[in-house]
DNA sequence: ATGAAATTGAAAATCAATTTCATATTGTGA
DNA sequence: TCACAATATGAAATTGATTTTCAATTTCAT
C-alpha cells in the first residue's frame, strides 16, 4: 500500500522550468505558456499544484500580487539559508534579493528581545526601490 | 464647475467606523455589516470606493489577504509618522504594531547605503508571532 | 501484468473585487 | 430658492485568478 508522492513528468517540467528562470518569479500563464513552447504541454491546474506542493515544502516562494494580478512563484536556491534572513523586492523591476549582512544578522534577535516579537523571514519581505531603478527614477526627473 | 470630492454620509461614516476599530484592522463585509447595524446601510461598491480613496490618502492601510480571503482596512493614526518606521503583523492574531525604535531607525539608511535599495515603509510588512501568541504556541506545546 | 493509490486536466464552480449604468445627491452660480 | 452640472451611490452583471470536480490516465509495488 504505497503513500507517497509519484514522480511525473509534469512535475519535473515544472521544477526544470523553474530552475532555468531562478533569476525571476514566473505566473501559472507565464510557467504554462514557457512548457507549451517547449513541447511538454500542461494543463494549469496540474502546474497550480505542482507549485502549491512547491511551496508547501519551501522550495518555491509566492508572490502573493494584488488581487486581480497573478501570483509569481520563484525557485530558492537555497531554502535553508533563506530562512536565515530578509528579503527585498523592488516594486520597480520585480528584483528580489537577499538580504545577508552582518549589520542585518542582529534585527531579527533585536525584534525578538526587546519588542517580544518573532519574525518569520519567509514570509516577511521589504519592498522598496532597487539601486538601478532608484537611479532611472532620478534620470527621469519625476515623483 | 465644481471639481472637488463632494462630502457625502456614506464617507463620513465609513472612516467613524474606521475610527472606532482602529485597533484592528476590518474587512469590507465587516464594514459594511457593522453600518448595517448602526442603521447606517450603505453598499459594498461604495465601502470598496471610499477604502479606495482612503488609501490612496495614506490614511488607511490595506492588508491584502491570500486569495480567497478579503483584505483587511486599518486607519492609521499618524499616517506620516508610519511612514518612518517599519510595521510588524502577528500572523497569530493579527496584531499591528509600530516598531518604532532608536536601534532599529538606522536600518532603513544602512539598507540604502550598504545594499543600494531604499525601502518604502508603507508597502512594507514584517510577519510573525507577537510576545502573546509565542507563549500560546509554548504553553500547547505544539510545533 | 495487475490493481490500488496517486495524478492529470478540461470544464464547472468559487468568490473577492471591479465595472456598468440608471438613479440620487451635492454644491455652485444665478 | 432654483436649476444644473459634477459627483456619488448601489444593484446587478462581469471579471479573472484560483479551486474544485470527476472521469480517464499514469505510476509503481507485488
Amino acid at each position: 500500500m504505497p503513500n507517497q508522492e509519484y514522480r511525473t513528468k509534469q512535475k519535473q517540467c515544472v521544477l526544470l522550468c523553474l530552475q532555468e528562470n531562478s533569476d525571476r518569479a514566473l505566473t501559472v500563464d507565464e510557467l504554462t505558456e514557457k512548457l507549451r513552447e517547449k513541447n511538454a504541454p500542461i494543463g494549469k491546474t496540474t502546474v497550480y499544484r505542482c507549485l502549491d506542493k512547491l511551496v508547501q515544502s519551501g522550495a518555491v516562494r509566492k508572490f502573493t500580487a494584488e488581487r486581480g494580478k497573478s501570483a509569481a512563484f520563484q525557485l530558492m536556491e537555497h531554502p535553508h539559508k533563506c530562512e536565515e534572513h530578509l528579503h527585498l523586492k523592488c516594486v520597480g523591476c520585480g528584483k528580489f534579493i537577499h538580504l545577508e549582512c552582518s549589520v542585518m544578522a542582529g534585527v531579527n534577535e533585536h525584534i525578538l528581545l526587546h519588542h517580544g516579537f518573532q519574525i518569520d523571514n519567509r514570509k516577511s519581505l521589504l519592498f522598496g526601490l532597487c539601486e538601478d531603478c532608484l537611479k532611472k527614477e532620478k534620470d527621469h526627473g519625476a515623483d
